[in-house]
DNA sequence: CAATCACGAAAAATCGATTTATCCATTTCT
DNA sequence: AGAAATGGATAAATCGATTTTTCGTGATTG
């Protein structure tokens, strides 16, 4: 751990300076690419830097600075496919624009996320784009508010009136489910979902009911929604099929859901679609392999994060006017898990 | 986005100092917890902290210190849940020291990985938990030796002279995915891998294999391994079993080879375990509830990440001594997916 | 030929803290 | 009583840049 190299104190700027012949001021001047420099004196700071391996420190570069080029990012969780995409198209656009982007995990707690997002006010970031774990009206949004700060809000909101909003038209989406389903000839129906992330479920929910009880009046439409956590949600719905529940089609509002639905059926030896549909919020890779492949609401995650950088960046660069809510357009794909009722053997 | 709060300017620590009716330096003392200050006046700063809403401004509180209290994680990706459960992981254990992690991904890409390391380095972070595209021989790692980083090098690699390691015992768990194949009677054995992440891949391919021709001398094994992307792989693969090639076990060396594999099953219309046995390298949440269970190994991410912190954190302690190499076993999962040869229908 | 400009570079102020050196009152010791 | 020690606070130096001001020199102009 202990080098030669590594001992020696790193290079500052007057060091450049003297091993030039010059003043600090004048190094400053040619590490920012001004040219009211004369070329030999230039030449001189050029040939310093590259023997002290000399670069700027951006601590103290960045001190009189109001901004630094930098981007926050905060995002409920990081071990989700779709979060995952997110954090990588957005670090590969702000990486398109010279800024670097800090990204956290508030691990779906609003004080985590207020403390992120104060510390990243503290860095003097030059914008945040954040996915709030409820929706837009928590602690987070009202820090940000307060101290002026500069923002984009994600996923789980629907708009705002001091912050831009790009998230998923989840609505639209399930109101798509519905006519696939209820075309099938679905006519007893399985919502399941995790109420906590109020804004989008309820999009959701709404979005599938409304639409289904338009097409279909007579529809019946069941709901299971935990408030919190996945092991309640998984609770509920072995009871729920325990009391002879049999629904021809399940549509889960959200990853986990599909997972836990699966398991379900797996438990009770029921098989997709003879036995019942299942249709889920959220795409995933291994979805189409699977025998049979998983239907499901494919979320326009490069869309979102572009849609939320480009707003971003407009404000960063003083833009001006009210703010904008934007709802990307998700793809339904009705893959094998989702069949007519009544085709099964049970 | 305007809001008469966010206008003004960021109190100071001077405006503290005034306010309270003492020198910037007692304020400093104060918000250091020195018990030097007299009750009194600690009080008054206490309110006009208070008051100002003062928080101190890590710019210019750490330009004098040698490193802040921030540690920097590199991984390939975010995409997996491998990764994003690592980096959750390493989150908590750095927030639970009072550290802040600050994640980036590479992207698989060397060049990029190093200057992530070098913006890290102009951070002044304490250390660096580098999971590197390649191995421990890349250049990121040099970079960290030549100018003297702490850190600690985890997934990919197996051991260092320079840093400490913390991995997967990918060997290990690939000898018992041999013992269990070759136990239920599987002679003939392909297996897919990409060939870019040497260090791992490497390792649990040598492991199958002795391991492998250890117990039976006759089995014949296969070997897919694309260079560096997985279309390549996919293509390969595809023409290994147009070639009528019908080995009874697949076994994948990675998660995104044991998507292709199954999507290519699915395309041949085999099923598992009947027309051929499926093993892979990392578990997933979802392989648990398929139809077929997919027998998975399972890393210990906990373990990976816990170890590589406290490491981390003995080094960054100033703990000295050589570097250690750790091997967290992995735990094989055997679902499903694998069986005996000849049970099937073709 | 003296006065004004332009140009390039250096000196000094600044950013917002921390830390060292100093200073002033008391209190304690001889 | 005079010297030394102590507690508590402040002034000043420092971190490593950027930015504003100042300065000197040579070229242009009235």
């Amino acid at each position: 751990m202990a080098h030669r190299q590594g001992q020696q104190r790193r290079a500052s700027i007057h060091d450049v300076a003297s091993h030039a012949g010059v003043s600090a001021a004048t190094v400053s001047k040619v590490m920012a690419g001004v040219t009211t420099v004369k070329p030999e004196n230039a030449q001189r700071v050029f040939d310093a830097v590259e023997l002290l391996g000399y670069r700027v420190d951006p601590l103290a570069s960045d001190m009189r600075r109001a901004k630094r080029r930098i981007i926050g990012a905060i995002v409920p969780e990081f071990e989700s496919e779709f979060f995952g995409q997110m954090v990588t198209q957005l670090e590969s656009l702000a990486e398109q624009r010279g800024y670097t982007l800090v990204a956290a995990s508030s691990r779906e707690s609003e004080a985590r996320e207020t403390e992120i997002l104060a510390r990243m006010h503290d860095w003097r970031v030059a914008g945040v784009v954040l996915a709030p774990v409820r929706n837009e009206h928590g602690p987070a949004a009202a820090f940000m508010k307060v101290n002026g700060m500069t923002g984009v809000l994600i996923d789980r909101v629907l708009s705002d009136d001091a912050f831009d909003t790009v998230s998923a038209d989840s609505a639209a989406a399930s109101a798509e489910v519905a006519r696939e389903l209820l075309g099938k000839g679905h006519r007893h129906i399985l919502v399941v979902g995790l109420g906590e992330q109020a804004a989008t479920i309820r999009a959701r929910l709404d979005g599938f009911r409304s639409t289904a009880l338009k097409l279909a009046p007579d529809v019946r439409i069941d709901v299971v929604l935990a408030e919190t956590d996945v092991e309640p949600l998984r609770a509920q719905l072995r009871d729920y099929f325990a009391k002879g529940e049999r629904p021809t089609a399940v549509y889960s509002l959200f990853l986990k859901g599909t997972l836990v639905a699966l398991s379900e059926f797996r438990r009770r030896g029921w098989h997709c679609p003879n036995d019942i549909s299942l249709v889920g919020f959220d795409d995933a890779e291994w979805m189409q392999v699977t025998w049979p492949a998983i239907a499901a609401v494919v979320q326009p995650v490069r869309q979102i994060a572009g849609h939320a950088m480009e707003a971003l960046f407009a404000r960063i660069e003083g833009g001006e006017g009210p703010p904008i809510a934007r709802l990307e357009p998700c793809k339904v794909l009705m893959r094998e898990s989702v069949g007519s009722p009544g085709n099964g053997s049970h």
